[in-house]
DNA sequence: CTTGACCTTATACTATGGTATAGGGATTAC
DNA sequence: GTAATCCCTATACCATAGTATAAGGTCAAG
């Protein structure tokens, strides 16, 4: 079941580059390898690409997707120190969703401007994200 | 009530070299200048960079940015052509809420697993924003 | 009337997130 | 067994989105 780099990487959509790169850049585990020092994946790296790619586009860092995969409970120890983080990420992104929502509203008026042929002199869009 | 660049950077909270970049890149309009060539900026000025900041937080990059701001309604004939832009972003931004939202999902439910103390070996998170 | 804080342009530099290339070894297809 | 295709490392390059610096002009306070 394990997988060459370029399987994986074609497998996730991205470039082989991505996937060396990430793994310098410690978002990813160093694979096994094999005798001839082969990088050898497994389908969870796949999904974690695929994690990676929808996160970015949901305008998180590879930084802040770092700190999203890490939280995970691996005894009670650490337990209250991943809630607290989760509970963060929690608050970002309901903020990020209210800001989507605002400007999901702006644009769902503009369309039923366009409809009713009510001309709109000024952006209203420009209102919808301008506070938290 | 016009400003000079100074006081605009300082009321969008951003750097003053970042007013002359959106200048150059055509995502602000070149505002009026003084006698001096000092540029002169409006309330307005400040809003539309409000805007940009807070897009570019919800994961929209500034060449989506401009095509957002650029849709407002200015005579019948251009109606048909914003709705249809219009629509495309609605489309997009909804993709964005339904991926945040299935985050937020997860990010709850590894909040409750840690009050309820279940060790979660695998990152719950991780199946959340595979697919579309 | 000059000092300091602001403005101007032009150019260079930075960080993030990759992508490409060079030079070489391994594996597969014929 | 050799050509094509994959893999390896290292290094260089790219786009996006700024940020800093140099060299100089402007304006308001003392």
């Amino acid at each position: 079941m394990p997988m060459s780099i370029g399987v994986a990487a074609a497998a996730a959509g991205v470039n082989v580059q991505t996937l060396r790169y990430y793994e310098r850049r410690g978002i990813l585990d160093a694979p096994p390898r094999t005798e001839a020092g082969y990088r050898q994946y497994d389908a969870a790296t796949v999904d974690r690409l695929l994690f990676i790619k929808r996160a970015q586009e949901l305008g998180f860092t590879l930084g802040e997707i770092q700190e999203l995969l890490s939280l995970r409970i691996e005894h009670a120890a650490a337990c209250s120190d991943v809630e607290t983080k989760a509970r963060a990420k929690l608050a970002q992104v309901e903020q990020k969703i209210r800001g989507l929502q605002r400007l999901r509203d702006a644009l769902e008026g503009l369309v039923g401007a366009c409809e009713r042929r009510q001309p709109t002199q000024e952006c209203p869009i420009l209102e919808t994200l301008e506070s938290h």
